[in-house]
DNA sequence: GATTTGGTTGGGCGGCCGGCCAACCGACGC
DNA sequence: GCGTCGGTTGGCCGGCCGCCCAACCAAATC
């Protein structure tokens, strides 16, 4: 051990710096495709320096994505304080996680190198998401409970269906586009509160159409 | 050049082995994690074999992913031909699709492998994505001009919310979970087609907020 | 101004990577 | 039987990879 295990000290404006550089190669190239070279270069300092303060590649991206996920639960929980109403604090999350996504280049990589995280480092970063998640489920929760959703509705798969949409957004947004970040949040959340169909032409009666979708839930086939 | 350039013959059941083999791998490790090796052994065959076939690790990853495009532009006409009603065809072409992306390692690979695409390859596949992406538009302006959809809808919005959800699904999906991939399908349209508020306890006018939602199209800022 | 401390330098090491190819093999036509 | 030829073999090559580290440096401490 030429090196103390575990440095008692937390990040500093160093560590930020070589964890932005490393994010930025990560989230363009894929943590697999990126070399500490290429890392140390952008950072501006020799592959060396980088090995001091994080002994191999895979800290480096555990670091990155711990810190990500930190910063992203900060955005979100200061940008709901204060609010009560349960809707409301859900639409304003869901800004927020937009915002938040689309501007870093930390969360993108959490998105889509999770899967080169092996080992422990995996099971950490897992520990991380499920309190990532259990924020979320929280929000959903309270807004079922406040009487403004629909009381057949499945939590689960109504958070994966907003978290993939925005998830995805990742991949097609472009500073360029027609629509702000906010406002794409906005966009997806009135399509999702008050569907696509038009009510004056919905079927006659939409409780037998929505109580079949529900009845799934006890898992029909398909044949 | 000790080989032809463009071998005339197309794909035979050999050519399936490796692809199958190559995707399987890339999909659990990614492109970049993948070595040719790994590939050739997995495919029960030695790396030359594989360089016949195929020069570079990157005209392997071009035609699995041309063939996972087109098996799936394949499923979905299968899936939606004979039916008229657009709506329909909106859902069986989900259903079709969330299939074929949760039962194949192709797709999974289109869509998280998108990075190691260079150059020429990268270029071919976007003709390929553009191509798919029309099936799709052309689903949802039948949808639209059918009247069934509220008139004020941004279809491409809509568009990558739906496919933003679906891919989603192949991050979280696991064969032993709760549904079906196709009551996965209709519980997302269910969802967005009807909206997640209680109707009862919907904002009075609700054309109101829904207008300010598409005001949005002319590009308000959020300020 | 000597010593300690915290961090950087720049090159080097072993190993594995993608790609290559001469020799080889076996099915088939003649 | 014999030549042809599509396809496979198994090992080799140059290069780059992640990781390491002895020397070095500058600011702080005494």
């Amino acid at each position: 051990m030429t090196k103390a295990k575990a440095s008692p000290k937390k990040a500093g404006p160093v560590d930020d710096h070589f964890l932005d550089a490393a994010a930025r190669l990560f989230r363009q190239k894929g943590f697999e495709a990126t070399t500490v070279r290429d890392i140390a270069r952008a950072a501006g300092v020799l592959p060396g320096s980088l090995h001091y303060r994080y002994p191999t590649k895979a800290d480096l991206l555990l670091a990155l994505m711990k810190r990500g996920v930190e910063a992203d639960l900060g955005c979100l929980r200061a940008a709901i304080s204060g609010v009560r109403e349960p809707v409301e604090r859900l639409r304003l999350a869901l800004r927020a996680r937009l915002r938040f996504l689309l501007s870093r280049d930390a969360p993108q990589v959490v998105l889509y190198d999770w899967r080169s995280l092996k080992g422990r480092a995996r099971e950490e970063m897992i520990r991380y998401r499920d309190q990532y998640e259990a924020f979320w489920k929280g929000l959903l929760y309270e807004a079922a409970g406040s009487g403004w959703l629909r009381p057949d509705i499945d939590l689960r798969l109504l958070r994966l269906l907003v978290f993939g949409a925005i998830n995805g957004a990742a991949l097609w947004y472009s500073r360029g586009g027609p629509r702000t970040p906010d406002e794409i949040a906005d966009a997806f959340w009135g399509l999702i509160a008050y569907g696509v169909l038009d009510e004056a032409r919905r079927p006659h009666d939409v409780d037998t159409a929505l109580r079949a979708l529900s009845a799934m839930e006890v898992g029909v086939g398909d044949g």
